[in-house]
DNA sequence: ACCTGAACACCGTTCAAGT
DNA sequence: ACCTGAACACCGTTCAAGT
């Protein structure tokens, strides 16, 4: 019932996710100068993607880059989508995992730091943040930077399943922000338009065309958007999070016994500060929901 | 300077920021059933969009569904991307804007249904939240439901500034976390795989390849992404903001005039909780950065 | 004003060969 | 084992016609 032979059912999820992955075609470390190779195929798109985006990307366009005809490439890949999903955990892999063991870090310098290389990246790389929305991201550097991450979340006091909310979180909002921010910039640099211009343009037309009702006086802030100042507020919101948490802790183990050690913690004594009850912790978090799965209609 | 003039030099940045948009080919109000329509051409495209997934949809498609023939479409729309922004925000249309004005309403519990509205909205059309990092967003319904969102956040006494980050934070969180969602249950669905059967399949690859250095303790946990413990973490990190940004006004005012009414606003006595300045607001608030846009390197 | 058909320059991918 | 060429079934979009 749960061993190998239910994988084998599936076709194909991820690229990471096949049954023998890896060892497909040919040893990944063999040394060999010459010829093609899965890592030199994939630095390859990731150089095109860089240069093209992903428009500009084909299979076709890669093996010319490559000196090779285009089926050569099919080869070392079953489809595109491998490829894709390979160059983007190939930029993944620039990321410092954080190191949740260090002596004197704090968690919140951490946290801001993975935050911010993170989005890094995903400027450097405007294509990699559509791709989120793509595939399931499950390669060996992503895994590692996120469950790097989370011991670091750890560290704040949260118990694990509140971890993986503020996990989610943190997440969702960078990549959310950086895709946002890279659509925008594509979209300006397609066009031959400056992100002034086009905000310029975009004000104008709020203001007159009917279809837009309202003024135009809430819509220049629209214009500013500040990753510290968002980050900043998921980081505080973490923060709350585990106060409410170890508080909790802390109540509990002081109504069991009295002199308990657990109040050395920071902010343990202070009161939960959300006039509703803060965070909800006994709502069941449930797996990612499978149904309603988009296929066939 | 600062005529219409410069917005002629751009191309095309989205359909709703061009020169004379809406009334482009035809008056849209026109009242006649037979022929095409834009507004008819939107909808079959929604509808395919929904059915097909972004990958089943094409042009040719799309006219064979209107019984049409595939250069019919191209009469009322430029562009296949631009049908594309004219489906994203038809569905976006879908949103109550919230009521800022309502008397009695508490902001905390607008913007959680705010939230829970878009998610849903993303979760029914699973195709738009790609679209997100597509397009500029910045259709009559998008902007109807942003503005009116920001004008709640506002109730909770944060400065126009930092409203603006809040938003961004809220708004960015959501719909990263839609396309995470939407990219792993259609990864799921075309390769006709459970999303348990697929937890199932990533949990043994971590635990068996080399690759993925650290053991599978730590993995389990990703499997649950509770999007209301992650929402309540942003909108417990905006409330922080907000008390903070209120205590500094209140400091300020009582410091010029010792009898003023600021302090009747909720928690304005409340201290910052944040051991490190909470959130920073005197960070100048850039503009999307307009440098290294992408285009061909 | 509205719609069509043929055509152009592409795609991803399969398959039978080559060496 | 590795690479090629031709071919299939598609794309988005242009353009000259039709009515």
């Amino acid at each position: 019932m749960s061993d190998g032979s239910r994988t084998s059912r599936m076709r194909r999820t991820s690229v990471w996710l096949e049954e023998r992955p890896g060892a497909r075609r040919r040893a990944l470390g063999a040394g060999h100068t010459e010829g093609l190779d899965r890592a030199k195929i994939t630095a390859a798109a990731v150089r095109l993607l860089d240069a093209e985006g992903p428009a500009g990307f084909s299979m076709r366009r890669l093996a010319a880059e490559l000196g090779v005809t285009a089926m050569s490439v099919y080869w070392y890949v079953d489809r595109k989508d491998d490829l894709l999903e390979l160059a983007l955990d190939a930029v993944e892999g620039e990321l410092d995992v954080p190191d949740a063991a260090a002596e004197g870090a704090d968690w919140r310098e951490q946290v801001r730091q993975s935050a911010t290389a993170l989005r890094g990246l995903l400027k450097r790389h405007p294509w990699a943040s559509g791709m989120l929305g793509s595939f399931l991201n499950v390669g060996p550097s992503a895994t590692a930077f996120q469950l790097g991450v989370r011991r670091v979340l750890l560290r704040s006091g949260l118990p694990g399943e509140q971890a993986d909310g503020a996990l989610t979180s943190l997440f969702s909002f960078v990549y959310g922000h950086a895709a946002v921010e890279a659509s925008w910039l594509s979209r300006c640099g397609e066009a031959g338009v400056s992100s002034e211009d086009c905000l310029h343009a975009l004000r104008d037309t709020l203001e007159r065309r009917p279809e837009y009702a309202a003024g135009g006086e809430a819509v220049r802030p629209l214009e500013q958007r500040d990753f510290g100042v968002a980050l900043e507020c998921v980081i505080v919101g973490i923060e709350a999070m585990a106060r409410a948490a170890s508080a909790a802790t802390a109540a509990a183990s002081t109504a069991a016994s009295d002199t308990d050690g657990a109040s050395d913690r920071e902010g343990a004594d202070a009161p939960v500060h959300t006039e509703r009850g803060a965070v909800p912790k006994d709502r069941p978090a449930p797996v990612i929901p499978a149904q309603s799965a988009p296929g066939d209609g």
